[in-house]
DNA sequence: ACTCATTATGGGAGCGCTCCCACCACAGCA
DNA sequence: TGCTGTGGTGGGAGCGCTCCCATAATGAGT
């Protein structure tokens, strides 16, 4: 019933080891043959069997993206990320077995670690220790997207952080700011860490060191971003560095349920350019962190890992966004 | 180096038919022997090759989740019925494989018409009539998720629209509303339809038929809720129903920049109850869809398919979320 | 004690493909 | 004329598993 390879090869008169290369465009047929062997198998409407093909060859084609569900629930950003592996993954012809992962399983998932896939690319920052390490125990090509403390010499596909930070300091610094509070995210995560230190540290070097009493700390969450405010709104900041666009939008709605408003009272900053920012009252100047990006290099990385090939860490490039939730000091309009 | 089947039967002393039996679950084995081979199995850290799985049983164990590009990107939505899908998915022992299609290619893709799965989850909305019937061909049991036109017959999982959008209708007239103005889907889709045909037919059931100049058509874009306000706010409606929560947020923002506010000057209902529809300014009074359950059940229908059971289309009940942004009528709070 | 059902196990044939190796034809070269 | 090289092809051995069928071990019935 179901057309086979041997289908072709009788069909167009070769033998099933000439037809195999002749679809997998093996070198070593003549270009003649593989013409006639590929106008038949499409005649026959003949595709191979992936489940043989893997068996035969040992590879699969297919790499893992492994995502904490937690993550895709809250944070639109994700979405992206996977939207980038997909793309990029179709383009080197693998497919993508997605393997959401509660959390509650305290043992990397059995697609992980055994057959399914030839490679694994992992959201990795919600992951415990034990669960990154028993993935550790596959062997498999392993790509993270974002960096994780107990993996320092993983591969990793993260976004510039540091850069993002300085860029927002520099911004806020331009526009004339000189008392800027900052709602960091979760300290125990790289990369809330990052854009924490490398904006302190910019913020220093133009001469308006933050002080203490002008940095709080949040979970990334809306929620977090309106409560974190009201502990540095007192101090009258001109402006907030949120450190990402959730927070920021928290920090939006706190700032006009106190009856204050931004740009006005004072300038907002996010990070992160998530599709809503631009849609925020008033729309939101933000870090870009291109999490298209993101997933196609983790997908690149994957591909030379796989063939064998070395490979590095890659940083995607951050920019600043400009929008009306900015402006210069001393300047109110109307 | 790798640890196959033979190699637990040899280390337990039995042959690899009943080795596979064993940690299959069938029945046919001794009790005793079972827990034999799966010591064994755990001791040699065995795992089964899904390759040759495959190929020996003609099944993958597979879901393919084939979902446009488009919406992941702009609808949160979209990544709660994933996530419900992995869920269910992984419950019953299945791996999903997603297929982001950018729906620029007008064939269907080659994971999806040959091979790589035991089933189909499409996420239909945005597909065209010629991609669906391509995939038709493959004759695999598919679930759709969210009806779609060109295809009356086909199993669905969809939202109960309908009552939904009575759901709001009442909720309106028992605040007292009586001039009601629509912010309707795009109408070449079934959903956005239903919606608006159930809220209209429920309206004149209660007396207070709206007319054709209260109700304008958005493309579920938070861009179209507000340009589609503009359209109607000169009417001077009390409530405004956006027919999604996108398009209300737009409403409301609409409203804010034309100098009025909800619930104050008028009420705003969205449908979908997104998760960012609490973070509005005010809190968005909706329609629960609960796409995490619309994703399970797709995949328990599925399970049936595969199975050979018959079955039907799921509708999977909506209810009205109440929050600030409805009130009553002549009861202003200043 | 002998048959017949019942339960537990082993043997072995594939599933459809890839890939190694052998082979053939024919060229070029001594 | 024979020899090595080379481009093209065929043969066939698996990949690791499932599942059908045969066989062996057990128990029940007359």
């Amino acid at each position: 019933m179901v057309v086979t390879l041997d289908d072709v090869a009788a069909g167009s008169g070769v033998s099933r080891s000439t037809a195999s290369r002749a679809l997998s465009g093996d070198a070593r047929v003549k270009a003649a043959t593989r013409s006639r062997v590929q106008a038949v198998a499409k005649d026959l409407g003949y595709s191979p069997n992936q489940a043989a093909r893997n068996l035969a060859s040992g590879r699969t084609g297919t790499v893992a993206l492994v995502v904490p569900e937690t993550n895709l629930l809250e944070n639109p950003w994700v979405a992206l990320v996977i939207t980038g592996v997909c793309r990029a993954a179709r383009r080197s012809g693998r497919s993508v077995t997605l393997w959401m992962d509660a959390l509650s399983t305290e043992r990397a998932p059995e697609v992980v670690r055994h057959g399914g896939a030839d490679g694994l690319v992992i959201m990795a920052s919600a992951f415990s220790r034990e669960w990154i390490s028993d993935v550790n125990t596959t062997r498999l090509p392993t790509v993270l997207v974002g960096e994780h403390d107990e993996l320092p010499d993983a591969i990793t596909v993260g976004s510039d952080n540091d850069e993002g930070g300085r860029l927002v300091a520099r911004h806020l610094h331009e526009l004339g700011h000189r008392k800027v509070a900052v709602l960091a995210g979760p300290q125990e995560r790289p990369d809330a860490r990052e854009r924490l230190s490398s904006f302190l540290a910019e913020m220093a070097l133009l001469d308006s060191p933050v002080p203490h009493y002008l940095v709080a700390e949040g979970d990334f969450s809306v929620g977090s971003g309106l409560s974190g405010l009201t502990s540095i709104i007192d101090e009258q900041p001109t402006a907030i560095f949120a450190a990402n666009d959730l927070m920021a939008a928290g920090v939006l709605r706190g700032l006009r349920l106190a009856g204050k408003s931004a740009p006005n009272d004072v300038s907002v900053v996010g990070f992160d350019n998530l599709p809503i920012g631009k849609d925020l009252e008033p729309p939101l100047t933000t870090v870009n962190q291109d999490p298209l990006a993101m997933g196609e290099e983790a997908i690149r990385l994957m591909d030379r890992m796989i063939d064998g090939e070395p490979v590095e860490s890659a940083v995607i490039p951050v920019k600043l966004i400009t929008r009306r939730s900015t402006m210069p000091i001393n300047v109110p309009l109307d």
